[in-house]
DNA sequence: GATGAATGAGCGTTCATTCAT
DNA sequence: GATGAATGAACGCTCATTCAT
């Protein structure tokens, strides 16, 4: 008897989260490049072949971590989901960030790892900036009726900010004075 | 007439120099793992087998790479080489940062590539740190003198702020509001 | 209510027949090698799976295919079946030809391209003798009889040249002149 | 000291002729698909590496075949290179003809295997239908000139009697009635 | 010093086949 | 009978590195 539509759903579903896992702790661990399919499946304890029943090659692979998790990162975001930032949501955001990065050290790193790498990134950038567009708008726009003179520049000193220390938490995590660090960028923005 | 010594030396060194600046170019163009040596010797017009009379391999060439840069950027560091740090000194580093990386900007690309690169950029950490100490304890002096609260995560949030303005210079000059951005950095500490 | 014995071997029937004519036409199109399980099955709606409890495999799947239109072709053949070629016989049997290969495009194009291929044709090869034998003993009967000089050698040059004509007929069937071709070879028996 | 400019070309040709005779004794053996590059490269005795010193792949290496053997093949056609075919040109292209595929079996195998199989056929169609025009083209003025009532028709079925010849030639060199079928086919166009 | 032919380990990927369900 | 997840050997190909010249 074959197995059930359920039963078969289950495994794939299963299977394909392990996969997943597996690539993103290597790939934040080693870079995109020095990880092998091999070392993926041996790792994950299946086959070659199997990977390539569930993602169509390697590339595929990281764009799927990747999406997933983005989706993961905005369904985060803008907690009451109004399009309109307030300033205790700023300032909760600056909290959740570092939480976030904590909660997902793997993906974050191996995002920041690929930020700089154009062979690695366009493969990956358009969801980035599907993402981050409405941020930026939110941002301005709330930059704008806080009464900031150029609410551009603040956005993107704003979003610059969080990128170098998310880098320099990632690089270093254990020396990092993360409490003190959140209330100093929280400072800027009461 | 056969070449003196120091004319051998003047053309190994010219050669040494054509191969890095020709490889950085190409590192920073298509990523560390895109280019292969022999597109490297063909792009310096030179053999394969050459190379490695210069550098004992790819890895190698790399070190050489960041670690020659380094060089270069200390030397031109800490104006008055006095040690102390004047705020017009941190006003004017500001400034001189962004054309730095303007200057070098092959090199400031490949190394924020490599930053979180562990297996890479272990072999520079070091030479990184080095160099990195003297501006944190300048800046943790500048920043104990100049009355404020807590010097350390004042040296940390200054760094990172600088990493995180640079990198996203580098993903796109031509969009980023430069002159806005150093204004507003300055504004900070002024 | 079970279905009979009777009815369950005609159900295998129609699945073996279905696998079969879907392979056929695919293998025709894109080759032998260029057609994979997977697409067979998908192609004719069934699991992969499902193809190993009718054919032993994929050889096995192509040996099937041939020798089934062998035997399809053999009992078309020898008009009244007294394995004697008169002149009106032979005459028809060049239009049979055309006519076949074009019912039977996918099969003849399949087999010639097979033909070359000894790892593959061997297979077959014997089935192809049997059922040529009696054709070529007709056919030499008939010239030795009509009183050709050289009865097997008009035997082998009758073969060869519907091979080649029936060659270039699949290989460009748009702009094969095929009309006139069948006269052409008429007139050299009439 | 490196090697000088002549005695890399010989190596050069020395080896791209290995490889190539090499290649085409196992694809007309086995089949193009049936033969990996690292059994051409064992057989040659090299590396697989060296290969893709001399061919861009595989499909590079099948086509620099057929187009060396087409060069050798048209080269010897049409003796007097005047373009216009005379009878007794013809009689002898029909001599030459045997004794060409005699001397270049593996080719001429390795070239009719390929002939119906249109993914391994299309690498090299251009090559063949350039070579074949100017031949159509005699052979339809010749026909024209000489009375017949449809040289279109002639030229196809010159052209397919001798595909079909060849291929039954190849297919069983040992029982192949040559000089005999050789006779017939010269009878026809005396 | 300088060359480039030669190597071979390793890559991403395919696919006929197996087998637990 | 029927399924499709799972396997693993083999493929075409790349490229850092070596070394005879």
């Amino acid at each position: 008897m074959p197995r059930t539509e359920e039963q078969l759903n289950e495994i794939r579903e299963e299977k394909r989260l392990l996969i997943m896992e597996t690539a993103l702790a290597l790939f934040a661990k080693h870079g995109f490049h020095h990880v092998s399919i091999s070392q993926i499946a041996s790792s994950a304890g299946i086959s070659k072949g199997l990977m390539y029943n569930y993602f169509s090659g390697k590339k595929d692979l990281l764009e799927k971590i990747i999406s997933d998790s983005f989706k993961h990162f905005t369904e985060n975001f803008d907690p009451n989901h109004d399009g309109v930032l307030e300033k205790h949501e700023l300032l909760q955001f600056i909290d959740n960030a570092f939480d976030m990065i904590h909660d997902n050290f793997d993906f974050w790193k191996l995002f920041y790892t690929m930020l700089l790498r154009p062979s690695v990134f366009e493969i990956v950038i358009q969801k980035y900036e599907e993402m981050l567009e409405p941020l930026y708008k939110m941002l301005m726009t709330y930059f704008e009726k806080s009464g900031y003179e150029k609410p551009h520049r603040e956005a993107v000193f704003f979003a610059a900010v969080m990128d170098g220390l998310a880098i320099n938490y990632i690089i270093d995590p254990g020396h990092f004075p993360l409490e003190d660090i959140k209330e100093k960028v929280k400072s800027l923005y009461r």
